[in-house]
DNA sequence: TAGTTATTTAGCTAAATGACTAAGTATTTT
DNA sequence: AAAATACTTAGTCATTTAGCTAAATAACTA
């Protein structure tokens, strides 16, 4: 299954799926609460973004007993670049690296592993 | 004026603004007249989707007489991964290849200006 | 087994988007 | 100056989307 430009594109046209990958950028695995809780939207919410950044294969995710882990798909050769831009304009938006900052400490879920 | 990521790729979350940009990396410029017959949308639609292209700064305009000419952007050096990106989805696009073919010989305006 | 926790699915609503037509502006031609 | 051409702006409509709550599913815990 091959993905038209637009269609990757249109995963990537919102803020909260922007945050999503761009936390992950920043750490190897997040679970759907750490994430929903940081993102502040109900956790039905979350699972909808997060389920169009995988079907458009952006990110992974493993299930590990209740809890179900995501990461960024860094295995698809055609969206290596498309990623590469996006880091370079994390670093840029102040507004998302001073939200990342929350990150760090928010989770009442397991223990964060930091990645990088 | 910075764009955050997510307003950049809802430019781009679109197929015929995909569309636009695949026909610009194949001609150095083309006129909105142009654009609009082999979009198959109405001239309203074309200056929409020219206009939203124009404003995230993807592509450029220049007027000649009561012709508007549209050009890539390609002095924006934090578009530079992005539209390579882009350049590697269109060559794997089969739809928009075919599709490219009728923009060749489609035009009852101006003579279009082959580039590259 | 019953209850709790983590996530997804279903169904709803408000807002955004892309298409159209009609009207407006700018420029050229007659 | 009037008409024609190229494009943009404004207004309307149908569809899509992002959020919510409630209900369903899955897995652990007491």
């Amino acid at each position: 299954m091959t993905l038209a430009p637009q269609e990757t594109c249109k995963a990537l046209a919102d803020r909260n799926r922007v945050r999503i990958l761009a936390a992950l950028f920043n750490y190897k695995e997040l679970c759907a609460c750490e994430i929903y809780e940081w993102l502040t939207v109900s956790g039905a919410t979350a699972s909808k973004h997060l389920g169009i950044l995988i079907r458009t294969n952006l990110i992974l995710s493993r299930k590990d007993g209740r809890w179900v882990f995501y990461r960024i798909n860094k295995s698809n050769p055609s969206n290596r670049k498309l990623l590469n831009w996006l880091k370079d304009q994390f670093a840029k938006d102040e507004k998302l690296q001073k939200d990342l900052l929350n990150l760090a400490t928010g989770s009442n879920c397991l223990p964060l592993k930091k990645s990088i």
